[in-house]
RNA sequence: CGGGGUGUAGCGCAGUCGGCCAGCGCGCCGCGUUUGGGACGCGGAGGUCGGCGGUUCAAGUCCGCCCACCCCGACCA
């Protein structure tokens, strides 16, 4: 097998995501088990990721704030839903400064709980509404098994709590919130994602509704890529968030929770990449253009790189980076960005000199038919242009794949099938927790959403064959 | 926690029946030639053979215990 090579996608799938990870240097395995080491281009990512979320938090009103890493343990045994949750994978902290707590801290796997008991303490009056806060940070869940970006037992990610007078209000901020996640994923990332709805047995412990946006991955498997919660009341009652409204009456808020982690780099990784590695939307990338020069003797070498000065000077409203590197040659370079996922590679030789040209390289369409030579002149209109042409079709091109890979089958039978070999089903179904835990057992797959955007009217029930009058996603899933 | 596997240089691996100085490829360092799709030559650096104990004149190699990691299952963003 050759070294250089990753391997191939449709060999083994799995090796194929965990060289990648390593080898694009997004992120390594660190000492401990099931923890990874995000490295500086994984983490520049994922600052680009947060920048655009960020950007849309704060255009719906949110504000950032840090609340603390431990958390009482009798904090989480409030919520009975939530500790029954969550309890399974928590790290608990009983000793500090060398002596044994009297009360356990456990590190934090979300932080609905200290979060909440802040707000019972800022909450008073309906004036006070809503609160709307969000956090950057990390949290920690004791999984079994675990995978880069994936599933680890530390992640980074945010997550939005918010407090609000009234049910409605709350709803409309936990829609809010997945119709941003909605948009981030569609427009900044390029993975097509689909809206939905959890079941009752698929949704966050605690919660009265849970949303999620599911991408489809290059094996056809299903990954929940951010999530949207409707509290209801009940963290309001076990923390006593209450504020007195209008009428001087007593009443408990009604909170939401949202939030999306670095496993959306899993989700970029697993919807764009190919055989020769990473392929990252122009919009998220940590380098957009990279400059290749290439030049044989030291005459080529000066007229070559005052070439590449001046193209690099008109492009300073991309993130471009120059790879002057000596001691590597061209050819290996290009292996390289494009394992790195580089969107667009220029490379300006002896011969664009001569011709005022240059090479550009689309990373999303490989080999000869991505490669052309444009004029210097214009150059940022052109790579602008480019850039924007690369986001728009690798947005197309999953979205091709998503729609190919979904099927409606008639029967139980078929729906085996698919989902075994094939993909993912869109079905009737008539919501039933016992139905849904008989078809995990049978085909592994899960219920992962009910799309907002329905059909209407009604049919049988996949499974049982009712009446049904909504339409389901099932799929096996990370 | 159950099943399977692997621990020898930074990475990937070989090491026969126990035997002298532990080896190969890639990578790394130096010099020179190269450079439009993963360059080549020459020279060099780098090892508690996962750990502990045992058998033996002699252990990377045989035995026992322990540890770590990976893969497959039960839990999950």
């Amino acid at each position: 097998m050759d070294e250089k090579k990753l391997t191939p996608k449709s060999e083994n799938y799995s090796d194929w995501y965990n060289q990648l990870v390593q080898r694009a240097e997004l992120a390594d395995y660190a000492p401990v088990r099931g923890c990874m080491v995000v490295r500086p281009y994984g983490w520049s990512l994922w600052e680009n990721i947060q920048a655009a979320l960020d950007s849309r938090f704060k255009a719906t009103g949110h504000k950032n704030a840090a609340f603390p890493l431990f958390i009482p343990m009798s904090f989480l045994e409030k919520e009975k839903e939530h500790v029954e949750g969550f309890s399974p994978e928590l790290a608990v902290v009983t000793i500090g400064g060398g002596s044994e707590l009297e009360e356990p801290l456990i590190v934090r796997p979300t932080s609905e709980t200290i979060i909440g008991y802040m707000y019972s303490k800022w909450i008073q009056s309906y004036r006070d509404l809503p609160v709307l806060i969000n956090q950057w940070g990390n949290v920690v869940r004791w999984e079994m098994r675990t995978r880069l970006f994936l599933r680890t037992l530390e992640f980074y990610w945010q997550e939005g709590h918010t407090a609000h007078a009234t049910a409605e209000e709350a709803e409309e901020e936990t829609l809010r919130m997945l119709d941003i996640y909605t948009d981030f994923a569609v427009n900044e990332a390029a993975v097509p994602v689909i809206p939905g709805r959890k079941s009752e047995s698929e949704k966050f412990a605690g919660a009265v509704r849970s949303y999620t946006i599911e991408g489809m991955m290059g094996d056809t498997k299903a990954l929940q890529a951010g999530t949207s919660h409707n509290l209801g009341q009940n963290f309001a009652k076990a923390f006593e968030i209450q504020y007195l409204d209008q009428n001087n009456t007593l009443q408990h808020c009604w909170t939401t929770s949202w939030g999306l982690s670095t496993r959306f780099i899993g989700a970029i990784i697993m919807t764009h990449g190919d055989d020769q590695g990473l392929i990252l939307p122009p919009r998220l990338a940590p380098t957009q253009v990279v400059i290749v020069p290439i030049f044989r003797k030291e005459e080529e070498q000066q007229a070559v790189m005052a070439a590449v000065d001046k193209v690099k000077a008109q492009l300073s409203e991309f993130r471009v980076e120059i790879d002057d590197r000596m001691e590597v040659t061209p050819g290996f370079k290009f292996n390289e960005w494009e394992l790195k996922g580089v969107p667009l590679r220029l490379e300006i030789g002896p011969k664009d000199v001569a011709k005022n040209s240059v090479a550009l390289a689309r990373r999303d369409i490989p080999g000869r038919d991505g490669k052309s030579f444009v004029p210097q002149d214009g150059i940022a209109e052109t790579v602008g242009n480019m850039l924007d042409t690369i986001q728009a079709d690798m947005l197309a091109k999953a979205t091709q794949f998503r729609d190919e890979h979904i099927f409606e089958p008639k029967d139980y039978d078929e729906f085996k099938e698919i989902v075994k070999n094939d993909g993912w089903c869109y079905v009737w179904w008539k919501p039933n927790a016992a139905n849904e835990a008989q078809i995990k057992e049978d085909t592994k797959a899960t219920l992962r959403c009910i799309p907002m955007d329905q059909p209407g009217g009604k049919g049988k029930c996949i499974f049982s064959g009712e009446e049904a009058t909504e339409k389901a996603y099932f799929a096996r899933a990370y």
